[in-house]
DNA sequence: ATTGCTGTACGAGTCTGATCGTACTGCATG
DNA sequence: CATGCAGTACGATCAGACTCGTACAGCAAT
């Protein structure tokens, strides 16, 4: 078998809309730093919230009370502030809620072939 | 410009000779967590030695003096369990030196394209 | 304005991991 | 066998992160 060819699956970056409100402060792609980025993601929580955001997100933005998770409310702000940090997802507020989605462009051109692993995991068996 | 490839560069697998110590003990390809193994690398350190494997050891392992660390040895101790414990090294024992190498097949099998971010990741300037 | 909802801020408790000194093991070589 | 070297084991210390309760801010709709 020929070695694979590592590609992030079906994603597709959709432009973003005109007229959204302004991001919540986020770091610019070109300070995303790879351990940061890679210490965000070593919690299945965490993994699970950007795989989800990723395979399900065929529109856009998500709610944070979207996901199931069985958590209080101010550990899912630790969480999501924690992916905010460090470069990996986007938050808007809309009114009420806060949505998020994922910043596929600048982590597929910072680090190519990251979200492809982040897809392909699988959340342990319980 | 059309989408990169992202492919693990130039490093390919030596076959590993016969008659070698064994390993010292690791958790099976099949066990390794992917977030296991990017808590691993969240450390600078740790992203440094493996690197530094991946890209200068045309050779075959390396002991843990080989890189040029200014770490008590207990430090550095710590460290290459934290790596081999998460299944991104391998170690035997040669008389007094216990050497290493990153576990490329197991790896580019079970998360393909993650060492090709290791590969290409750049220390802090400093 | 009052109620209800989404999410934040803050703080406490807890836990894990990083760092490193010291003492030790195990092998090799004279 | 005695010395020296690579690396471990253990334990103390410290910093940071996870978890979560409680109180609060902000918007929306009645």
């Amino acid at each position: 078998m020929p070695a694979a060819v590592h590609r992030t699956p079906a994603i597709r970056v959709l432009p973003e809309p005109e007229g959204l409100p302004d991001p919540l402060p986020e770091p610019a792609a070109e300070d995303l730093r790879l351990e940061t980025v890679l210490g965000a993601l070593s919690d299945t929580l965490r993994l699970r919230i950007v795989r989800t955001l990723l395979l399900e997100a065929e529109r856009f933005d998500h709610p944070c009370g979207w996901f199931g998770i069985d958590r209080p409310k101010s550990s899912l702000t630790h969480h999501f502030k924690a992916l905010r940090a460090a470069g990996i997802i986007r938050q808007r507020q809309y009114g009420l809620e806060r949505r998020s989605h994922v910043r596929i462009d600048d982590l597929d051109t910072r680090f190519p072939g990251l979200l492809g692993l982040i897809a392909a995991w699988e959340p342990e068996a319980d």
